[in-house]
DNA sequence: CCATGTGAATTGCTTCACAGCA
DNA sequence: TGCTGTGAAGCAATTCACATGG
């Protein structure tokens, strides 16, 4: 059962549940590999494979049972239950993450949020109190959060990220712009829209660079 | 010169550049491999095997220098000039980005932002005027967007990308948790929290099963 | 002597193609 | 017959290791 499932991989989960969700939704039964693998951008064999490394789940000449497949795919995923976040740094991008509605639904539960600014402090946003940082460590023994989500301008990320870590939190998702240092064992993902600009940058500036032409 | 660079070479690169203009700010002549790799994430020789499908920017036994590898990796990304941007739905995520004053240090200007909300048109956010979306057309064409960021409702979000390669754009940053089907030849990248916070789970989960030990 | 640049080796991921089963 | 599940093949990315040259 040690599973060595890359990231690539378990994005790609990640969107057939999504896609999984949205069939149930609409009372479908059945859907092929073809199918999932066409609403979310990838080949039939890869939905196979990636299915395949966790068990078998289809029926040979049917396809997968929408429902069955997703309660597999909840599991897999540590879906199965609700989990609890804290937002540390409520400037721009906090806010916005405080005020967005859709992660109730998705299973996820702000449960706190943090920042430095005593003005900010006390005030209420989507239906959570901003809290100094030094109520950190009681919230996330309170809530048993294990996700912290970092947006904090980036001469504070490094050491929001280390206090969330001797908190407790066992994953970090990164806004800003920095490579964080976390000890071994604690998950890490980065979401940084500057960056997804520049790739776009390339790709434009590429496909409209003369070059040599095909080969 | 035609050459087939993979999508994560191109985000590492975003990283040195990043590194870089960091060294470059604090007067930093000379970096190595090395020092790039720790501060950025990966391994020297993936750093000089990114850096050689381009040219040889190093001197052996020195280093690379801070300032020539910039302006090298500005080139190849196509950051020597600035870029303009539109931002279609203007919501929470629509907000905080036009709000984001970030962005305009690292080259990029927010030219439009459009919405269909007619309470929302007319007013402006971080000195950008909401307009409706029939301005559109007139807007990506008087301000040669090539890039449009799309921040609307998950339904909305075909219709409007579809709007927006029809008017011009080259690329499109999606925030909306959808596959978007676009015409060969435009550049695509997704931001969406919650399939991160998805990973993250996975993550946490499968690093508290008990499993099997190792191997 | 030191760090780059790079073929060669390796590792990992994706695609292929078909056996197996409803 | 139709679509899954899966070894094997093919491809892409990373790591190794060393020759190269300041």
């Amino acid at each position: 059962m040690a599973r060595k499932t890359s990231d690539s991989t378990v994005r790609r989960l990640s969107r057939y549940l999504r896609r999984l969700r949205k069939l149930d939704a609409q009372d479908r039964k059945v859907v092929s590999s073809r199918e999932l693998a066409e609403t979310t951008g990838t080949t039939a064999a890869q939905v196979r494979k990636d299915l395949s490394h966790f068990g078998s789940f289809g029926k040979r000449g049917q396809g997968y049972s929408v429902g069955d497949l997703r309660v597999h795919l909840e599991e897999i995923l540590g879906l199965d239950h609700r989990w609890t976040v804290a937002v540390l740094g409520i400037g721009k991008i906090g806010s916005a993450l405080l005020g967005y509605g859709y992660f109730t639904e998705r299973g996820f539960d702000i449960a706190a949020a943090f920042d430095s600014d005593p003005s900010k402090i006390g005030s209420e946003l989507g239906g959570v109190r901003i809290q100094p940082l030094n109520a950190l460590e009681e919230a996330f023994r309170e809530h048993r959060i294990s996700i912290a989500i970092i947006a904090t301008p980036v001469e504070a990320a490094q050491d929001a990220a280390s206090r969330a870590v001797s908190a407790g939190a066992r994953a970090i998702l990164n806004f800003a712009p920095i490579k964080l240092s976390l000890p071994e064992g604690v998950a890490l993902r980065e979401m940084d829209v500057t960056l997804e600009l520049e790739g776009l940058c390339y790709l434009v500036t590429e496909a409209s660079t003369p070059a040599d032409g095909p080969e």
